[in-house]
DNA sequence: CTGTTAGCGCCTTCAA
DNA sequence: TTGAAGGCGCTAACAG
């Protein structure tokens, strides 16, 4: 039998509204009736309805999530650091898959908004001007992770890409490495697009490399464009001896491309990746990147929300993480 | 401004019944009625509040999906396959990660029972008498989907493990090899667990094969678990010249292990692995594996939940999907 | 075909 | 401290 609160007001002899009272805490109620209530509540195994609760109180305790690609191990581990802190906090998520489609996006951005969500989170690689008006519907916080732009109203969680990036190139001239390609992601990706190329690009200045045009590729993140990239530059006359790669899964493609060619990373071919992904230990070679924690960025995402939501006095613009170089295997002293 | 039905009706003239039979095409409504309606809902952008929608209609339309963990790719697919025909047929999928710890699950599974949820699908590795009896509560439909049990009600969506086990193990046999190990998974597992390693010694004996204690090991999915039990069977006197393990991501652990000490893939030890991840492509050595469509499982799955809802006359016990073998590079014929 | 009237289950004034 | 009553926004049964 599925019980109400009037059933349970009756049981206990008591009105709803004191029933509510207790249940919600909301209101002073005698200790007496407090227990004659809560013992109902066991016995019945009573659970109020979220759904009732929701339209009443005008807060659902839903946040929508919108990322790119679940199965990309990036955003699980987003997805996990927003999912625990929401949990903590008494929230749930609605998770939304776009697969890389922007009309799949805007269809979800859709049914979020009618699921009357309490907060958004977007992940995503680019925000075009479709979204932007989208996102203007939403009368609720939205916070961006690893994705941003100038001008924009919405608080967000990022890395210094700039600098990441500069840090992995420098590293390689470091390690006296002259000629070093690029595979770099989408550039109206704002952030792990734009901001890496320009910081691989600042590197070289710094050093006075000169920037040969055919060792820089555009891949879209994915293992199989890397695998393509890496196919491009094995095919130049005069090719670079290390590639910094935008994220971890194009690093692996390349490596994938350089062995199947019967090169040897790292004797042959140096390579950096970004992202740190828990592939990068387990590859053969194990990857040398640039890490930063994807967990910890989602729970900041989630806290912001949260006190969005709360309507607390300082909301930051934006939360920079740190990143860090962890060397492995991929990279070799020349 | 924020409009709600009776707005809507009261500037197109009529009655909120009527907004909302042309909203829902519930019951007829003149030409001339719908248009005038159908313009207001388009000037106001109005959109009705799924909230009280699934207040009155008691139907939520939400399946609520519960994974022991997102970043793992197998559940990552199954779980696209469940939104996109959730998201055809429209529903919502309410997503839980218990990061494989029962208590989260237990938690979460309050949680959905809380939301009202239409449907449960429910992705593990073991059955637990807690979750049963919190299963019990649930008053809507429940798949499972890559696990079950023999007194289950729950319509399994599932592979034959023990046919594809066995496979896997005849064709290294068939390969010449006749010391063959396994790192299998929990056996409280029903299905990927205790079948798998059943499939395992119905191969050997078929082939009048020995079963070697030593060769044995338990891991627990986990890459590190993998590289753990390879450690051991390294560490042996006698060792095998094959090892079947029952996920990919074990594979990859004892392949990575096995070349940590120095020896090689296949030419030392040959391993074949289970699932076909991404990963296993893409791995160097890329990994000889028994190939399923995880997708098509989280499809299968959201059908039968939706065919429950529908009250279907005929429900299916259990839903059995294909698998193959796909050789790639990790054995080898001796 | 259309409108009126009750709920759905809960929260929240307002009075007592 | 407690109860009665109205309302959240929509659907559905019942009239007309």
């Amino acid at each position: 039998m599925k019980y109400n609160i009037t059933d349970i007001a009756k049981l206990a002899g008591v009105s709803k509204a004191t029933v509510s009272r207790v249940l919600n805490n909301s209101k002073p109620v005698s200790d007496e009736i407090r227990s004659r209530v809560l013992e109902v509540v066991k016995e019945t195994n009573f659970k109020p309805s979220q759904l009732a609760r929701s339209l009443s109180s005008k807060q659902t305790k839903l946040i929508g999530v919108i990322v790119p690609d679940i199965s990309n191990p990036v955003f699980s581990q987003i997805i996990n650091g927003i999912e625990v802190e929401a949990y903590k906090k008494g929230y749930n998520v609605l998770l939304c898959n776009s697969n890389n489609k922007e009309d799949t996006e805007l269809n979800y951005l859709e049914v979020l908004l009618n699921k009357e969500i309490d907060g958004l989170i977007y992940n995503g690689f680019k925000i075009t001007d479709n979204l932007k008006l989208k996102l203007k519907e939403f009368h609720v916080p939205v916070v961006m992770t690893g994705i941003g732009e100038e001008q924009s109203n919405f608080p967000v969680i990022k890395i210094d890409n700039f600098k990441a990036a500069n840090d992995a190139v420098s590293f390689l001239i470091q390690k006296g490495h002259k000629k070093i390609g690029m595979i770099h992601g989408p550039v109206n990706d704002p952030l792990s697009g734009k901001l890496r190329l320009e910081g691989y690009y600042q590197a070289l200045k710094d050093n006075n490399l000169e920037v040969e045009k055919n060792f820089i590729q555009e891949g879209n993140y994915k293992i199989s464009s890397g695998y393509k990239s890496m196919t491009n530059i094995l095919s130049l006359v005069e090719k670079p001896t290390a590639i910094f790669c935008a994220n971890d899964e194009m690093a692996i493609g390349a490596i994938k491309c350089i062995i199947d060619h019967g090169y040897k990373v790292p004797n042959d071919y140096s390579i950096i990746g970004f992202d740190n992904i828990e592939l990068s230990e387990i590859y053969s070679p194990s990857l040398t990147t640039i890490s930063q924690s994807f967990y910890n960025e989602g729970e900041s995402a989630m806290r912001v929300i949260i006190s969005m939501l709360n309507k607390d006095k300082h909301i930051p613009k934006e939360i920079v993480h740190d990143h860090k170089l962890i060397e492995r295997e991929t990279v070799k002293k020349i």
